[in-house]
RNA sequence: AGGGGUGUAGCGCAGUCCGGUUAGCGCACUUGGUUUGGGACCAAGGGGUCGUAGGUUCGAAUCCUAUCACCCCUACCA
């Protein structure tokens, strides 16, 4: 028994990093904080993607490309976006390299210096709206409804697989629209796709709610974000979603005629998720022995496992399971290892996340059964051939249900209700997870909380329970709010 | 960014303090054989500029300097 994987209790930020290594997602590069996402991780953001794309286009919208360099002075434009940025941006600052006069190698051809520097894009907001001015001149060109799957790079100084890398992939749309009420509409519209991508798809129940001032998008009037707990009782963000009201139109002078003749300024949206949201699906559900996938983004669904090895006859079975698994859309595959033995395949695959695992051996075949393995619950049972593609189908949509539901169970049991800053401070300390309680509203006393306790202020949440007084200062609160340690 | 730690074969490590033949071990890999319903065993093999660059020395994985990367804990962020 070669245990590959450290338990969760012993060292969380390790068992994290076993899973990203040994389930095949990721591993680091020779490139500081930027790292390979292997096949299977690209799978699972293949898998994610076209859910989402799909999503997209069903609310309107379509995809485009801009730029990964920005000019150094469109970032300038916008105030408050520069200040959230500014520091983590790389810079090119040339355009050639020329042969080492002094060696061997190549170096940095000084003549080659760019008159004006380019950013390599922290997020598109400003070389989209510069774009944007020239496509709207008119009421007749709005809305638009604008999303690109692109690259993007913040330079982290620390960094963690998937969760924090300083390139990341990532979905950014960016829509236009003549009124407040309807970017507003739209905003709130994508935070609700993103939340049931979360819980339908991910299989990942989130708590919804806008974030406060403090810790809004840099340029955003309102921030809708999904907010998800993670197995260590930290908080992760996992989508956000901005109404930047007519920030950018401003400072990009995107204006339109209205039916009156009359120039407006655009309204403006923003919203995304990225490759973080592996991270958040490795750490919402996986346990000490590997990863577990909800099968709706698991790359592959089923293995069969010949029992020791495969031959002429297992195989012939098991062909039979296949077509009959793809004709239901499943995706399967046949171990044909004939190296190693069944235990080590089925730890193997365990780690991996294949959701759901037959056994086929004679024996299976003398008795005219399948013996199916389910890896959320690693329960083993006994079904007849005959069938078996119709037991798994329902299983796959078990172990998915079963995954959100023990999930939220988890979820729902680290939200703490409390009426005092002390008892505030205790269940932070004692159970981590989510707390609930009354806020005043001020920036000044989010500051403090997040300065004594290092939970942060995680979102406003659209189910308020009533007024009340803020823990801390005593004042009127109008609602309770989430806080929480997080990533 | 602050504190702590680690870089020796694909992975995990010993050797480093106290310099000295040809740099070892386990797993993995290759080949042959025996096995086979939860991580098999035996045997024979292959694989290393000891993170990188300088320096000290007759001689450096080992000492010195610089540098890069990664991990853990804080701080910041998707």
């Amino acid at each position: 028994m070669a245990k590959e994987i450290t338990d969760r209790s012993e060292n969380y930020s390790q068992w994290y990093n076993d899973i990203v290594r040994k389930a095949g997602l990721a591993e680091h590069s020779a490139v500081r904080g930027c790292m390979v996402i292997k096949p299977t991780g690209f799978a699972i953001w293949e898998k994610i993607q076209s859910q989402l794309d799909s999503m997209f286009k069903e609310t309107g919208h379509i995809n485009a490309y801009f730029p990964l360099f920005i000019p150094k002075s469109f970032l300038s434009k916008e105030a408050e976006h520069v200040e959230g940025f500014a520091k983590e941006c790389a810079v090119v600052t040339h355009h050639r390299l020329m042969n080492n006069p002094d060696g061997p190698g190549v170096v940095v051809d000084p003549s080659a210096k760019l008159e004006e520097e380019l950013i390599v894009r922290p997020t598109s907001e400003t070389i989209i709206w510069n774009t944007y001015k020239d496509w709207i001149k008119s009421y007749r060109d709005l809305p638009i409804l604008i999303n690109q799957w692109a690259n993007v790079v913040r330079w982290e100084m620390r960094t963690r697989p998937f969760l924090r890398t300083a390139e990341f992939l990532w979905q950014e749309g960016h829509t236009a629209h003549a009124t407040k009420a309807e970017a507003i509409e739209e905003a709130q519209q994508m935070h609700e796709v993103y939340a049931r991508f979360a819980e339908d798809y991910m299989a990942m129940p989130v708590i919804k709610g806008a974030k406060s001032a403090n810790e809004r998008f840099a340029g955003a009037l309102e921030t809708y974000t999904i907010e998800a707990l993670m197995q260590d009782g930290k908080a992760l963000q996992a989508g956000t979603s901005h109404f930047l009201g007519q920030n950018f139109a401003k400072a990009f002078e995107v204006k339109y005629l209205d039916n009156n003749n009359k120039e407006q300024f655009v309204w403006a949206t923003s919203w995304g998720v990225s490759t973080r949201l592996i991270g958040a699906l490795v750490m919402t559900h996986s346990d000490d022995d590997g990863l577990v996938l909800p099968p709706k983004l698991a790359p592959l669904q089923v293995v069969i496992v010949p029992i020791p090895k495969p031959n002429g006859v297992i195989l012939e079975h098991a062909e039979k399971i296949v077509a009959e698994l793809k004709a239901k859309g499943i995706s399967v595959k046949i171990d044909r290892d004939k190296k190693n033995r069944p235990g080590f395949k089925f730890a193997e695959y365990e780690m991996k996340g294949v959701p759901v695992r037959i056994g086929l051996g004679m024996r299976d075949i003398e008795n005219n059964q399948v013996e199916i393995a389910r890896r959320d619950t690693k329960e083993k049972t006994n079904v007849p051939m005959d069938g078996c593609a119709d037991y798994v189908a329902k299983l796959l949509d078990e172990i998915q249900d079963n995954l959100f539901q023990r999930a939220k169970a988890y979820r729902d049991d680290h939200i703490t209700e409390v009426d005092s800053y002390d008892a505030f401070k205790e269940a932070l300390e004692q159970k981590g997870g989510f707390i609930k309680a009354h806020w005043d509203g001020t920036t000044e006393t989010e500051l403090k909380i997040k300065d004594e306790t290092k939970a942060t202020l995680r979102c406003i949440p659209e189910d308020d329970g009533g007024e009340g007084k803020c823990i801390v200062t005593g004042n009127p609160s109008k609602q309770k709010v989430i806080f929480a340690k997080a990533y």
